[in-house]
DNA sequence: AAGTCGATAATTGTCGACAATTATACTTAA
DNA sequence: TTAAGTATAATTGTCGACAATTATCGACTT
């Protein structure tokens, strides 16, 4: 499963090869977030010379996947709570104007493929019901589609260029196949209902709410493993 | 006249200096918008080697300042009307959710330092009445400190590290210094009482009424300037 | 005359080496 | 034993040259 953001052209060069590899890696937690990057290690490891890898790790920076400080070096992002619920609040403010903005700008046909798309993912849904599927494919085809459908440069290349690789990063690392599957669902068709109605305001407020639902479950989630882990360790003690 | 961005840290490599002045040059538009780019000559100009120079562009595309292909080359990114309306679509979002997390976030003493420099200004504006300064200076001290006050290190990145460096260019390049300054203050006032009643959805509300008011606002003088130049096409062509 | 194909020139991508800076380990003194 | 200082090693930044790709110009065909 690669679920390749939707802009994204074909790697040409090199660089891009191994940027697609490095990006693979950091995501997928191959790795490790927070962990040093060795230049002449890596270089040594993809058979091509630092200027490449640093052509990669470039690009790297730009989608906020590793941070690099002059005469230092690179790191690997952290995946901090923190850091999660910045990313989910900034994610909030931009797809959401991005879903209003879809709403007034949608061609009639984006939107209904966007409603053909929703029905055919009723079909599996009811098949393997809530299985992991919708929540990974599903629900990354749908917000790409709304993201898409803002006709907005700006904000398709923030979003889809570099928030939702940190986002992918985190779902990883966090193991975020959180059951909200079928809730998601109706939520997405309610957001579809109000882009059809061209309704910007409600698309908007409904995309929001949509990812604050989406952040407090995290929220809930991560919270209970931390209270859980406290628990075992009280028992370590114990015993 | 710099008004850096506060989140920039020290230039300390060469690559760092060339791209600080790369910056200044595009934002202010000696390098032409939409212009290409030859590594060679830029390189010999700024007197260092390309992988220097390529090191600086990678670091203006990273704020979205010039463009790359691959195999081909970089060009200053160009200045369209669309652009910039989808420009401030976004940093309405942004800039709407920040102030919502700066009503949230902020410190006491923090926001007592932006009163104080509200009724500073106040005083230069009744001083020098109505001069561009405030809408220079003023105006971007006000929104970089609601920006800070979110305490959202993504929100800061993405509109302080990234947008502003955009809007600044298309300041300098359509010669936006417009004369909303007394109305912009009363906004910027009524937007500070929101964050210090820790009003988070007004705070939100009245920053997004005030970056769309600037959006409207820019958007009658082009499309004002765009009829006037038609006028004068038409005159050419009688005369 | 216009368009297509091919050779040449120019530009970008990649490489390995050296310079400058930072991290490490050892020695020395308190 | 701890701390500071110094010398060494390793890493990052910068450079110039070569390889690969793209753009340009001219000849040739229709």
């Amino acid at each position: 499963m690669l679920l390749q953001n939707p802009t994204k052209q074909a790697a040409v060069t090199t660089a891009d090869k191994v940027f697609e590899q490095l990006q693979f890696a950091i995501v997928e937690g191959e790795m490790a977030a927070g962990s040093k990057i060795s230049e002449p290690e890596l270089a040594k490891h993809y058979q091509i010379s630092r200027s490449t890898l640093r052509e990669a790790l470039n690009r790297l920076e730009k989608c906020h996947l590793i941070e690099r400080k002059a005469n230092v070096g690179s790191r690997v992002v952290d995946c901090t709570i923190e850091g999660l619920l910045e990313l989910y609040i900034t994610r909030e403010a931009l797809e959401g104007m991005a879903c209003r903005q879809a709403a007034l700008n949608m061609t009639d046909e984006e939107v209904a493929h966007m409603q053909d798309m929703l029905t055919q993912h009723a079909g599996d849904k009811a098949l393997q019901d809530g299985v992991a599927y919708y929540q990974e494919k599903g629900d990354l085809d749908f917000h790409y589609k709304v993201i898409l459908g803002s006709h907005n440069k700006q904000l398709i290349e923030l979003i889809c260029g570099q928030l939702y690789h940190l986002i992918r990063m985190y779902r990883c690392q966090f193991g975020m196949n959180s059951p909200r599957a079928s809730r998601a669902f109706d939520e997405h068709s309610r957001i579809i209902q109000a882009i059809a109605d061209r309704d910007g305001e409600l698309a908007e407020m409904l995309m929001r709410r949509h990812i604050a639902a989406s952040r407090k479950n995290i929220e809930n989630k991560i919270t209970k493993e931390i209270a859980q882990k406290e628990q075992n360790k009280i028992q370590l003690i114990k015993s």
